[in-house]
DNA sequence: TACTTAACTCAAGTTAGTTGAGTAAATAAT
DNA sequence: ATTATTTACTCAACTAACTTGAGTTAAGTA
């Protein structure tokens, strides 16, 4: 019933130390025991307990030992990338991908199908077939599945912009997909949208790993941006935050269809370009089309891709103005030539926050996952929320 | 020596559980041991020993019996303001201001004084002697100082964006002010820019009190933004976190400091407005120059704030867009009118993810705390972070 | 007046972490 | 080659803080 902050006691915190034990063997590893209690704040028996109890899990293993320093070598922990697995849905009205993610985030198994009826009923059955099926196919045991993260097109009871190009899944209005979906799969559900599960997915396997702060810019029929601050996901106030393609980029700009004027969205998405193509004629349905004018250096997709970069470009400096991000992650479902033209396109200011001489990373980069975006970084957040400690920190 | 996530045990455990209570009776007082245990999802025991120590520390105080339901009657236990208390100091060039404020956000005691050396050995000194005067002035105990909130300008260290009309302090260059300040104060001490300290502020005990996710736009010589989301501080990788004066409103506009052109703050700002009234010879070195234009109508100060009303709507859409947040609170170094005179010139977008039915607080606010904002600020970060735990969460 | 409900106290029990002494195995110094 | 030093780790005892369960108290209700 309690929601929110909770007090903890020695069950919880075990919970707790065994994540933070988890995260900092995965970003660091390898480790011994004691360099991870030194780095946990945490005696040296408190890790060699919480060690074995996460060997005996499958979730660490050691490997080797330490040489070349003094003292006695210490045993060298892994995770173990194949200890657990984790479910990601991508659900759309034309579409299902479900993939199949080890503990690493790497990908073990993924399977669309496009022959889909998105009304609750079927669209839980075949991803109940889809899922047995990823399962028997890499011989997975159902009590390693750690858990389901469903990518959906929402909103769910919530205010939110109407985007154009948005597709809705029908017979969903009044239901509660969290529910739905944790009944049917009988495991343990997340629902997110596609940014912020593709900004996690880079987090847990992508090119964001290790990182802490950052931004993804999802390029979907719209334009989505998902936050991850402090190793933590920003939603907001009520679930909406990020909502990037409806910032004002060209004042008394182009109609959009949330009702206001020059939203970034009527410029630089997918469904844009495809309205600015229609108006010569070029037909920019599939995303290979896309890849395919780019190729031919198509003079009207070189425009739009102009136009396009220069109101990312906007855009782009207030996020890193505002977040102070490590990184700035341009991807979703568009080809990565495409990505990688507009980030070629879009000129980052000078004078900004980000533009700092010790950086280890660039301002902008393309994500790693592609098209399956989605349904990897569903399973993304299933992982990320196994792994992530819920805060205790240390000045 | 480890910074950032860290393990717990018992004495850590035993530290956020009296937050977890303290938070909760102070945002529901008043509270029996009971209603607590439930809200925080531990026993009626643990409660009942946590009420105790608080109590014994003059945190907590009991408060009557409550009747009306059946059982035996909870003893209810409210905040005790006066319990403790935090110092907040605004350092800047020309002044030092120092305040004192209760747990609950009061402010008991505040002096300003402008005849300052900042550099930094007179100035701390000035500042401990105004310290003492204030403890001794309003009869506290020195063990009940909670610690310091120092704000002051920067950056410290860290690449940042130069900005028109800030004011350096000089000899602090390569001196880290945090160590500095703790060893000469002998307290805890904490350190933020005038935005964020203002943005808590408002949470401890302004328009803000109870919100876990907002924005304050905050006015000095420059603009800054304080983001607190999920009831946290939000800073950046880098601390460098909203930047919003160098968000560019206008395409190949002003030529800013920064580098850019067309940034907010060449617009919008305290110091835009001193050069615009500027060039028709009005004078406007105090906020007091400013509220008095404003009352007698003069035509271009009118029209500076129909300017910077419109840059501002830009940006404050986009705030709104990205962190969704309960409400945005204007404030800072302006006179009230000033700010409430921006408020009503700034159009919020219809298309907004915060343009909602059920809204319990409006979307665009006045802060409550006016001129003294900064230092009442730099004490509420102390009294925030006394009472904040640190996320322990249940879904 | 007796019953029910609920808040609370006391004392014992549990859990997960800490502490300190001791052992093992490598590199570094002599 | 031998000794010293450093470091990792184990074992067993200890400890802090929360939980549990059996009362006790005191109000409202039948």
């Amino acid at each position: 019933m309690p929601i929110g902050i909770v007090g903890g006691n020695a069950e919880r915190n075990r919970d707790h130390n065994q994540r933070v034990v988890l995260e900092y063997v995965r970003t660091n590893e390898p480790a011994g025991r004691a360099e991870i209690a030194r780095s946990c704040s945490l005696s040296i028996q408190a890790v060699s307990n919480i060690a074995a109890v996460l060997e005996s899990q499958g979730l660490l293993k050691p490997d080797g030992h330490r040489t070349g320093v003094r003292g006695k070598p210490a045993l060298q922990y892994r995770f173990n990338p194949d200890g657990a697995f984790a479910v990601g849905v991508e659900l759309r009205p034309d579409a299902i991908v479900v993939s199949l993610l080890n503990l690493s985030g790497e990908l073990s198994y993924s399977k669309r199908i496009t022959s889909v009826v998105a009304d609750p009923q079927t669209a839980v059955l075949q991803i109940l077939g889809l899922l047995e099926e990823a399962m028997t196919e890499t011989n997975r045991e159902r009590s390693h599945l750690l858990g389901a993260g469903i990518v959906m097109p929402g909103p769910f009871g919530q205010t939110a912009l109407t985007s154009a190009g948005e597709a809705v899944l029908p017979g969903w209005d009044n239901l509660d997909p969290q529910e739905v979906f944790e009944k049917s799969l009988n495991c343990p559900t997340l629902i997110e949208n596609d940014a912020t599960a593709a900004a996690v997915s880079e987090r847990v396997a992508g090119v964001a790993k290790g990182l802490d702060d950052f931004c993804f810019v999802y390029f979907g029929a719209g334009i989505g941006l998902g936050v991850i601050s402090n190793g933590h996901i920003q939603r907001g106030a009520y679930g909406n935050a990020g909502e990037i393609g409806h910032i004002i980029t060209q004042f008394q700009g182009n109609q959009c269809a949330c009702g206001n004027k020059g939203c970034l969205e009527t410029y630089a998405s997918r469904f844009a370009a495809i309205q600015y193509m229609q108006k010569f004629g070029i037909d920019l349905s599939t995303g290979a089309d896309f890849a395919k004018l780019l190729q031919e250096s198509n003079p009207h997709m070189l425009d739009w891709l102009d136009q396009a970069g220069g109101h990312l470009s906007q855009v782009i400096g207030t996020l890193e103005n505002l977040y102070d991000p490590q990184t700035i992650i341009l991807g979703g479902a568009l080809p990565d030539t495409v990505i990688d033209a507009l980030i070629e396109r879009i000129e980052l200011p000078v004078g900004s926050v980000s533009n700092r001489a010790d950086r280890q990373i660039a301002r902008l980069v393309r994500g790693f996952s592609g098209r399956q975006t989605a349904a990897i970084g569903g399973a993304a957040m299933v992982i990320h929320q196994t792994i992530t400690p819920s805060h205790l920190t240390l000045a």
